[in-house]
DNA sequence: TCTGAATTGCAACTCAATCTCAATATCAGT
DNA sequence: ACTGATATTGAGATTGAGTTGCAATTCAGA
């Protein structure tokens, strides 16, 4: 399903999917949750499949223009992504306790930010809010 | 003001406020808004103050722990700051097209995030909400 | 003024990500 | 299947932000 998808993007664009990123592609999808590119690289590495960690980088950067794979944050040691196909838009609480990453959604909050984006004039595409604290397990453990 | 806060940091952690890290901390703060860490070298370089970019960056880095300075995001040229002393908190849109950086707050945004965190249970102390795509100049400019 | 810890600047380095380019693969049209 | 035009690949070079090692320097307190 995500190849099609894929496949429909790149001949909107005169591109091809060939074996490489169909590797990358695959492998993505087999992963389940976050990734960062040299461990995707890796994993397609000691698979069957195969890619250049070029081929890794471009046919990223391609899967996020498709809207199949978003970035999630840059840290300081790079990217980090994850796969969106059949994944609704979600947001973080990060704990900066354990680091537990709680997942949450909220209509509401998406609506708003059309709104303020309308307000300003500004034609947002994506967004990330991140939520940083602590969760439930470690507010009892500090008392 | 700032100064006072920052040599106070400084010396909890054994630390002086030389020369160098006093041009960084008045630059930060004679600058309006958002600033990365090569303009602001090059803005110290260029004035009557000094400083060596890798004391730059390690001022910078002292001054985010400090808490008078915040890291607003990490685009692929780089990372982006502001000082925050005296502001109020607010969120970001950022253009990807030319990189201009729009402030906006909304009571009403902050509302629906404790009420989130209320519902999981999170005991939130900050966020970060970036909402990524293009500002009002560069959707015209694309036409 | 002496002493030791902190600091500086330069250049070397790290590391993710991108680019170069020659070789290779793919597709459309014949 | 052949041909030409275009897209793609991988290996290694390159970029560029940010960090670090180190010898020389500065600074604060005794």
């Amino acid at each position: 399903m995500e190849s099609k998808i894929f496949q429909e993007f790149l001949s909107r664009r005169g591109l091809k999917l060939t074996k490489e990123r169909m590797s990358v592609l695959r492998q993505i999808f087999s992963i389940h949750g976050h990734f960062d590119p040299e461990h995707l690289y890796l994993s397609i590495r000691d698979s069957d499949m195969k890619a250049s960690r070029a081929s890794v980088y471009r046919t990223l950067n391609l899967l996020v223009e498709s809207g199949l794979v978003e970035r999630i944050t840059r840290s300081d040691k790079g990217n980090v992504y994850e796969h969106t196909y059949g994944h609704r838009h979600h947001d973080h609480m990060i704990c900066t306790a354990c680091g537990e990453v709680i997942e949450f959604f909220s209509e509401h909050l998406e609506d708003l930010q059309k709104m303020i984006c309308e307000q300003h004039q500004f034609a947002g595409t994506t967004h990330t809010l991140e939520i940083r604290g602590n969760c439930k397990a470690c507010q009892k453990r500090k008392k």
